[in-house]
RNA sequence: GCUCGGGUGGCGGAAUUGGUAGACGCGCUGGACUCAAAAUCCAGUGUCCCUUAAAGACGUGCGGGUUCGAUUCCCGCCCCGAGUACCA
């Protein structure tokens, strides 16, 4: 009988679908363990062989998880908001929802041909209301919250203005905007409804502001940082501005600190956790006043390197901070308004291309430095950047090579403050780092940077003009989106200031609209929808919410996705409480996350959620590259010449489609076929009549014709093999090309083990009892397969399943007792196979219910304690002896162990090393 | 520039974390079975020296070091990949 997936695949799937076998319930005896991939935004294009990688590792660990008693959470759903939709939408009027749906549906079905062993009951769409109705309340109550960084927590509102109207803010330490008014409680309690409801706009976690955002005018919205990558939109490259815009924004930054520590508790890859380090930028600085001459105006700077204060020999304004205005005097106006100009022009992609490029003007004031009384010029520049520290700075030329930079190109005083041995030349450059002795620097003189820096922050700390202050990096979230397709946010508007939707009216649902554009007099999209008010006609929100809206919280909605009463009930997280294994790539490292870590320490500070954190394991999966195969067409003419005699001719290399190519070797009928202008193309052929491809490894793009539809290699080799060989193909961590050449000896080993419980056209398997051999083959196999699963190298335990075949298979083993374990072991990598089998083998219950066998050491060899490794019969362990002992007493040591281990039977010892220090090596073969 | 990874045969990649480097697969060579092909099975396959074999020497990016022993640990350099970038 031959190893017929196809049959056997369609078998088991629709089984597995009509029996709900992987279905879960909150209600269970066992421990829980919650699998769970990055669900994926379903693009038009399909999957590719790229996408199911991480897929399949998780459905490995699920499998595995399950075989081991665990009731396993393994849910899949789709982030379904996303901007092609949307632009499909704007070129062909197709509603994006449409699209989206078509697209879920090529998903689903591609998904289903690789056999994962998914919860479908728990499928969740963040295009949905049912689903989105959550994202909005969970908005409600970020605007109805404000951040106590005593508590350092989420706290209401009404705490807030309870506080405020009996003492104030004055003694409030919150996480607020940064030119929040100091008032009392006289002065709350005078203003008026609307005047209270703007000045809350300065606490609310989800709050309404103008910002500096950037401005994708191709795209016709803003984007978040991480959505835009060297001065480009992440999605469609196109450039980006800065602009300011009232816009709603969610106030990341106050969980700075507790994202930071959150790192220290979670097992994620170093990197990983580096990267939002980074991203984070905590950094340990001091806040300092510095007074300006003939005002009142108290610039505030904040620096890390306050033991350079008598080394200042100005200060710089960010071209967009409020200091330009105050500070620019009546003579200087022009020129300001001048450089003004030309900063607001400038790309975010000129201005970082151009980083050398020096610019700025002076704004004719001088500040005092509070140290020396020295008067010193203000300047504005752009490289200094409004959203990090106050947006100014005292400048250090000697010290700092920005300022550097811009000393020597406008002929400022350059000072220097640190010594190192003599040896510092400021002549060409500045001295930036850390080290050595202070000049200059009046009671510094003499002491170590680092004791300087602590020393002047305590200094200005006491005479009142400064601080010490721990800044971030982490912006808050620009939260609003020029778009259609996206959440609608819950709000309305009266006297110009925002107000919450009542929580029973949820889900607000997205309006129809006629045209996916923004409006003739530039408003959002939804500014078409007829209607779009509360019944009392207060205008709705016109924005919708960005892409991580809703991909923030959706681990939490996999553990109870059909209630309507909650986010997810008390009793279904407290069971689930928060993701084990989390599987996805790293580029969502900066964006999402950081802000389901920071959407769920929000809804834990609620009580929401029980678990700070959601993701507790992370592992990311590489990149599956794509491999282009070349042709190779003589200039001026249609004939294709051979990779290996492309030199002799003058070529242009052509990318093929890669189906038409196998190992390289190109299929002449189909590539003639392929396009009209080929059609009666010509050949210069190889030595072995073959027309060998060039190739070359890119991204697996369609432009590029690499893209490999995993329904072929089903088609073709089955499913099965697919998984086997995406785990084969190396660590998963790895990126690593998509190379069909290996996948014949993937589909081998399958077609082997099957053979083992097959005797030609008969199924055949013996009840005789194993012998050692054969033992020791399956609990070692055993030992490998659990240890590999559990440190994720998926990639080792292929070489493990063919060598155990190959040893059985020369065994000529085919004893149920050897088989059925191995079958189980084997279920979680190949699970389709493994059901048949067992099935065969007169089980009746899934094999997804047997238990993962246990191995037994016994079989594992003895003669030491250490365990000699031994796949192709050789052997090797190591003993260690007193120093007294001699050589020959150790030889004959070795030869009385090695003699009574069972695994030396009929083999002698071929090598034995004894060194110095009494610990033998000894080869057997 | 800074911060992380990583450099092992013709190729993808193993190596029990300091103990036979190159598992397993691909590819290649030869053989068996076949009229033939496919499929399957067996043997060989790091480099050099050699007609062959044995034996030997060399060999994990480069140069040093520690060690009886280094792909693994330490120091310096080179190259590749990722993240980040006027963050004061």
């Amino acid at each position: 009988m031959e190893y017929n997936f196809k049959e056997i695949e369609s078998k088991w799937q629709s089984y597995w679908r009509e029996n709900k076998t992987y279905k879960v319930s909150s209600e269970s005896d066992k421990p829980k363990f919650y699998v769970l991939d990055m669900f994926p935004y379903p693009s038009g294009a399909g999957l590719h062989v790229g996408h199911p990688l991480g897929y399949i590792a998780s459905d490995i660990y699920s499998r595995y998880k399950r075989l081991k008693g665990f009731n396993v959470l393994h849910p899949m759903g789709y982030d379904a908001y996303g901007l092609p939709a949307e632009q499909y939408a704007i070129q062909t009027g197709q509603h994006p929802a449409i699209t989206t749906d078509k697209n879920i549906a090529r998903y689903r079905e591609q998904l289903d041909k690789i056999g994962f062993s998914f919860d479908w009951d728990r499928e969740v769409k963040t295009c949905d209301p049912k689903y989105y109705k959550w994202t909005q309340w969970t908005f409600i109550q970020m605007f109805n919250h404000w951040f106590n960084k005593d508590t350092q927590k989420a706290e209401t509102i009404e705490s807030l203005v309870a506080t405020i109207a009996k003492e104030g803010n004055a003694g409030i330490n919150a996480a607020c905007s940064q030119d929040t008014p100091a008032i009392s409680a006289e002065e709350w309690n005078n203003m008026s409804q609307n005047e209270q409801q703007q000045f809350l706009l300065n606490y609310r976690l989800a709050y309404l502001a103008d910002a500096v955002v950037n401005w994708c005018p191709k795209l016709g919205t803003v984007l978040a940082n991480d959505e835009v990558k060297d001065g480009l939109s992440v999605r469609g490259g196109y450039p980006v501005v800065q602009k300011t815009m009232r816009q709603w924004s969610l106030r990341v930054s106050a969980y700075a600190q507790r994202l930071l520590d959150g790192l220290e508790k979670i097992d994620w890859s170093d990197s990983l956790k580096d990267i939002q380090r980074n991203w984070i930028g905590r950094s340990l600085g001091t806040e300092m006043i510095f007074n300006v001459k003939d005002s009142d105006v108290k610039l505030e700077i904040f620096t890390t390197r306050a033991d350079t204060v008598y080394g200042v020999s100005f200060m710089v304004l960010a071209p967009e901070s409020d200091y330009v205005k105050q500070l620019t005097t009546p003579d200087q106006a022009d020129a300001v308004k001048e450089y003004l100009d030309y900063v607001a022009k400038r790309t975010e992609r000129e201005r970082q291309s151009e980083v050398k490029t020096v610019t700025g003007v002076f704004t004719g004031s001088y500040a005092i430095n509070p140290l020396t009384n020295e008067e010193i010029p203000v300047w504005i520049s752009e490289y200094v950047l409004a959203g990090y520290g106050t947006g100014a700075i005292m400048a250090v030329p000697a010290h700092d090579s920005r300022d550097y930079a811009f000393a020597r190109k406008f002929n400022l005083p350059i000072i220097p403050v640190v010594d190192n041995g003599g040896e510092i030349d400021l002549s060409e450059s500045s001295y930036d780092a850390k080290e050595g002795k202070m000049i200059n620097s009046g009671d510094l003189n003499g002491m170590d940077v680092k004791d300087a820096i602590k020393y002047t922050a305590e200094k200005v700390e006491k005479m009142g003009i400064g601080k010490i202050k721990i800044n971030y990096r982490l912006r808050d979230a620009i939260f609003s989106r020029q778009r259609y397709w996206g959440e609608p946010f819950p709000v309305y508007y009266k006297d110009n200031l925002p107000y919450m939707l009542d929580e029973n009216k949820l889900p607000l649902t997205l309006p129809e609209i006629d045209k996916y554009l923004p409006t003739e007099s530039g408003e959002p999209p939804l500014g078409r929808a007829k209607g779009w008010t509360t019944e009392e006609g207060y205008q709705l929100e016109l924005n919708t919410m960005p892409g991580f809206a809703g991909s923030s919280a959706y681990f939490l909605r996999y553990m109870d996705p059909e209630n309507d009463n909650a986010l997810v009930s008390k009793e279904a997280n407290e069971y689930w409480r928060n993701v084990d294994l989390y599987l996805g790539g790293a580029e969502h490292a900066t964006g999402h996350l950081i802000y389901s870590r920071f959407w769920n320490m929000f809804l834990y500070d609620l009580g929401v959620a029980c678990e700070e954190e959601p993701f507790k394991k992370l592992i990311n999966q590489g990149m599956i590259q794509g491999r282009s195969s070349f042709v190779y067409r003589v200039q001026g003419t249609n004939t294709f010449v051979s990779a290996g005699l492309k030199d002799q001719y003058d070529t242009t290399e052509i990318h093929v489609l890669v189906d038409f190519v196998k190992n390289d070797i190109l299929d002449l009928e189909q590539f003639k076929n392929w396009m009209p202008e080929f059609n009666n193309a010509e050949f210069i052929l190889e030595e072995d009549g073959k027309y060998h491809c060039g190739h070359a490894v890119e991204k697996m793009s369609k432009s590029m014709f690499n893209v490999v539809n995993p329904d072929n290699v089903i088609e073709e080799f089955g499913a099965d093999t697919l998984r086997l060989y995406e785990m084969f193909l190396g660590p998963l961590e790895a990126h690593k090309p998509w190379d069909t050449k290996g996948i014949d000896g993937v589909y081998k080993f399958l077609r082997k083990f099957w053979r083992l419980f097959h005797n030609g056209e008969e199924f055949c398997v013996s009840d005789e009892t194993p012998t050692a051999d054969e033992l020791k083959t399956l609990h070692r196999t055993i030992k490998k397969i659990e240890n590999d699963i559990e440190t994720f190298s998926f990639n080792t335990s292929i070489p493990a399943f063919m060598i155990c075949t190959n040893e059985l298979s020369a065994l000529k083993c085919n004893k149920r007792a050897i088989l059925e374990p191995l079958v189980i072991t084997l279920a979680p990598y190949a699970p389709h196979i493994a059901e048949e089998l067992w099935h065969a083998l007169g089980n009746r219950e899934s094999v997804t219910i047997a238990t993962f066998p246990t191995w037994d050491e016994k079989y594992l060899i003895e003669a030491s304690k250490e365990y000699p490794i031994s796949f192709n019969g050789k052997v090797r362990f190591k003993m260690t002896f007193p120093a007294t002992a001699t050589n020959q007493e150790i030889e004959e040591a070795v030869k009385a162990s090695a003699d009574t281990a069972r695994w030396i039977d009929g083999k002698s010892i071929k090598k034995m090393i004894i060194v110095p220090n009494k610990i033998v090596n000894v080869v057997i073969g």
